[in-house]
Formats: structure tokens, C-alpha cells, sequence
DNA sequence: TTTGTAAAGGATAATTATTTTCCTTTAAGA
DNA sequence: TCTTAAAGGAAAATAATTATCCTTTACAAA
């Protein structure tokens, strides 16, 4: 993925920094505040925490990354693609994009309710195989 | 609904801030801390805002409560009820169930990841049919 | 290329959100 | 009634996020 193009295509200026976090997010597939301010200072030991969530807010609102909000837990971020669900492990916190195509619900959803569809997310969570054993 | 039977099936104790906190929850089906403090204020003018979250988090704990997590917004909090799915409208803010059977999907996602599935939530999120005429 | 400028970065302060602490009060079982 | 662990309230502490302000940089127009 060009990751200049995408930033461009959003109108968006490209720095170091943003492709920094994109390539981040991409690699991790979606990522917290947290996290990624840990990955993106290796390669940016002085970026600021300020920085990064101006960047993550002005990313999000241009919908070039999608906010993954998860109840008591703080949000993931994701790159912007096809309406797919989420399956999140409670116990080690992985969360793992499911390949499931969410349109044709949402289309359905749309015409019996009469509202002007956004967005629609389907989010599964319990404990996956490996924290399983662990018990 | 009776409040104080649900309190003691989920071995809290029953006073007077919990049932003035379900209530107000069940009367407008989901509701936000904020929303949700200055409702119960009118009740119980002197309840702490620590009390509120105090009492939210230990129902939600014993899975009284269930957070609801929304993207860009605070959560909102709902009596826990067989899975279904949640319509929210980005410009009003309501949020509305659905009635959308969740459990078939999730047992047969349970079956196919072999996660074992604690949770499963669909969120539609759009402009609803008033906000849309106010265009 | 150089240059002008709006936008982005970084440091810090400010704000907002949530949790903890500590003392008083109360629910509920003995 | 008592007893006591838990709940309430006020305030302080902590965590999370945003705003401010000055410096630096991307980028487009000359």
C-alpha cells in the first residue's frame, strides 16, 4: 500500500510522521493510542503524544482510519476499508479482522428503518484458542 | 421491572442511588454517564459523580449493565438483555435496539473461530429519518 | 530552485474523564 | 437491636485528551 497516495487522496499533507503511523497500524492491522506511540517512537524517538493524536483525530475524520471502539477498553484504529467484523480476545486483547461482508445487512438494515446508513460494525469477543489452554 | 430483585439475583445491595440509576437507564433504554447524572440529580440531588461511576462499573462488573461503546462518543449503558443489535443516529444521538437476533451468528462464529464467545454486538450507525428532513 | 504560507510538529499547559481515598452512613444478616 | 461489610459523598489523585504557542516543514506558485 502507498501510503503517500492515500495521505494525498485524503487531502492530507504527507510527513514522516504519518507514514510512520500508517506503516504502524498496517503492520499491527489496528492499534491503540498506546501502543502505537510505544512502535512509532523507535523510529521517531522524539515525537510528541500530542502529535500523534492530532494525527489519529484529523486521520479519522477524513475517514482514511476507522476508530474500533471497544466497551472498557480504550479504542483500536484501523485503515479504512470494506465493512468486515471484529473478533476480540478478552483475555489477551488481540483483535483480528473477521472475513465476513457486512453490506447486504446494512442495505437491509437501511431500507426497513429508513435511516441514511453510515457505518456498521459487528464486534465478537470471548477468549481465543491460546488463552483458552491456558487455563 | 423490579429493581431490587435484579440487584440482590447479581448479589449487590439494593439502595436507594442503584434504583434511581436503573431506573433511569430502563426509561430511556440506553444512557450516557453524563445524561445519566444530571437525571438521577433530580432524584437525589446530592449524589456524587464518583457514586455514579462507582455503582456503573460494579453492574457492569456483574453484567447488570452492559456497555454500550460507541465510536467518537462516551459510552452508553443499557440493562442487560438477550443480544441484539444497536441503530445509533450520528447527528441526534439516539441510540435504539433493534430487533435483530444476534445469537444464531454468534454460535455459528463460535463454531467456525473456535473462540469461546462471551459477546456479540452489531452496531448501525446513520442519520435518522427526522434528522435527515432537517437537512 | 527559491520563497511564502498554511499546516504540522513538539513541548507544555489546560481540560476533561475516571478512579482512588477516606471518612460517614446504611443495608441486611445474626 | 446490634454488627459489620459495603455503599455514599467530598475531595484529591490519576489518566486521557485537547488546546496553546512557538518552531519547523511540506508544497505550490513564482
Amino acid at each position: 500500500m502507498n501510503y503517500e497516495t492515500l495521505l494525498r487522496e485524503h487531502g492530507l499533507k504527507v510527513t514522516p510522521q504519518r507514514l510512520g503511523i500508517l506503516s504502524a497500524i498496517q503492520e499491527e492491522g489496528h492499534m491503540g493510542i498506546d501502543d502505537l506511540f510505544l512502535q512509532i517512537k523507535k523510529k521517531f524517538p522524539s515525537i510528541s503524544l500530542a502529535t500523534l493524536y492530532k494525527n489519529i483525530n484529523t486521520m479519522v475524520d477524513v475517514e482514511l482510519l476507522k476508530e474500533v471502539a471497544l466497551s472498557g477498553l480504550k479504542s483500536r484504529y484501523e485503515i479504512s476499508k470494506a465493512a468486515h467484523a471484529h473478533l476480540l480476545c478478552e483475555k489477551c486483547g488481540q483483535l483480528k479482522d473477521l472475513d465476513f461482508d457486512l453490506k447486504d445487512l446494512s442495505t437491509k438494515i437501511e431500507y426497513d428503518s429508513h435511516y441514511r446508513m453510515k457505518r456498521i460494525d459487528l464486534m465478537l469477543s470471548g477468549i481465543c484458542p491460546d488463552c483458552q489452554q491456558q487455563d
